[in-house]
DNA sequence: TTCAAAATGTAGCATCGGCTACATTTTGCG
DNA sequence: CGCAAAATGTAGCCGATGCTACATTTTGAA
């Protein structure tokens, strides 16, 4: 529009290498799709700890989807070797499925220590910390550990 | 099995409020649907801005999907209004599209430095960052900006 | 100018994770 | 015990986002 070519109203924009960026997104893809069941896994384990049970309307409620949803991705966790459940029983973990939901518990704990201590309030940090957690890889985990106890 | 009521194996866990956390689990949803969109107009305006065109199948390349996905991508981002195009044109952006490119682009820059700010090595944090930046709220990204201006 | 290669469009398929609607089983209360 | 309510299972729908395969258009080089 009013923009000739000699103006400088942007610094001249450099972009990454093709397939570096391609493999960012594709990490994020990956991240992404094993989100859901890292939730599941956290929660169940959650549910199994505090109360001995672990229900798929339970599940459902807190996750804040329709237990017919619920009850499609526990049949995923069981296809993938997570959980394990009969018709009305509860859902149970593997022995997998519960060293996946240490491994991400410690993470998301990890997570929002990590904003409160940068600054972000902790409501918002448990808030934010659900979707960030799935995206951390192992280097930044480990330097948000270093960073924590600096 | 081996575990009596009485031990101590682990601290007790006190479960978040049900409507509380599943509100989180939904905020983390709704993050989710966007992310797409928003990495799709950044790298547009990208694009738009150092070459000069934004064509489909650059788009598919950077990202690591088949172009046939790339269209799609693009179908839904011209249904909601973010950008437009012509049938063997490029992709451009509406003025919709560009803010939000602009909003997109400066909070994943923030995201990057807090990360680099917290010691994770540059490269980690720009591949963690492509999926954090749209878990991070407004509210977080604020706490951010002072941490860096401290 | 021609024509083959590259880019683009489009159709069809799959998976995932939402949902509603309805069938079945279990539970608990009178 | 009996029966209604709650929980659970199941079927079928949808949109989003991947893919491959193939049709069409554009482009550029001989
Ligand atoms: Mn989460
Ligand atoms: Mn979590
Ligand atoms: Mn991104
Ligand atoms: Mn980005």
């Amino acid at each position: 529009m009013t923009e000739r070519k000699a103006s400088f109203a942007r610094a001249p924009v450099e972009l990454p290498d093709e397939a570096v960026q391609a493999e960012r997104f594709e990490k994020a893809r990956s991240a992404q799709a094993s989100a859901v069941l890292e939730d599941y896994v956290e929660l169940i384990d959650d549910l199994l700890a505090s109360g001995g049970e672990a229900r798929p309307t339970d599940i459902a409620r807190r996750l804040g989807v329709s237990h017919a949803t619920a009850t499609k991705s526990i049949g995923r966790l069981k296809r993938e070797g997570l959980a394990t459940s009969k018709a009305y029983r509860g859902v149970f973990l593997t022995p997998d499925g519960h060293a996946l939901a240490a491994r991400v518990r410690a993470r998301h704990r990890l997570v929002v220590d990590l904003l409160i201590a940068v600054g972000v309030p902790p409501e918002c940090a448990e808030r934010d910390a659900e979707g960030l957690e799935h995206h951390v890889s192992d280097v930044a985990l480990a330097a948000f550990a270093r960073y924590l106890k600096r």
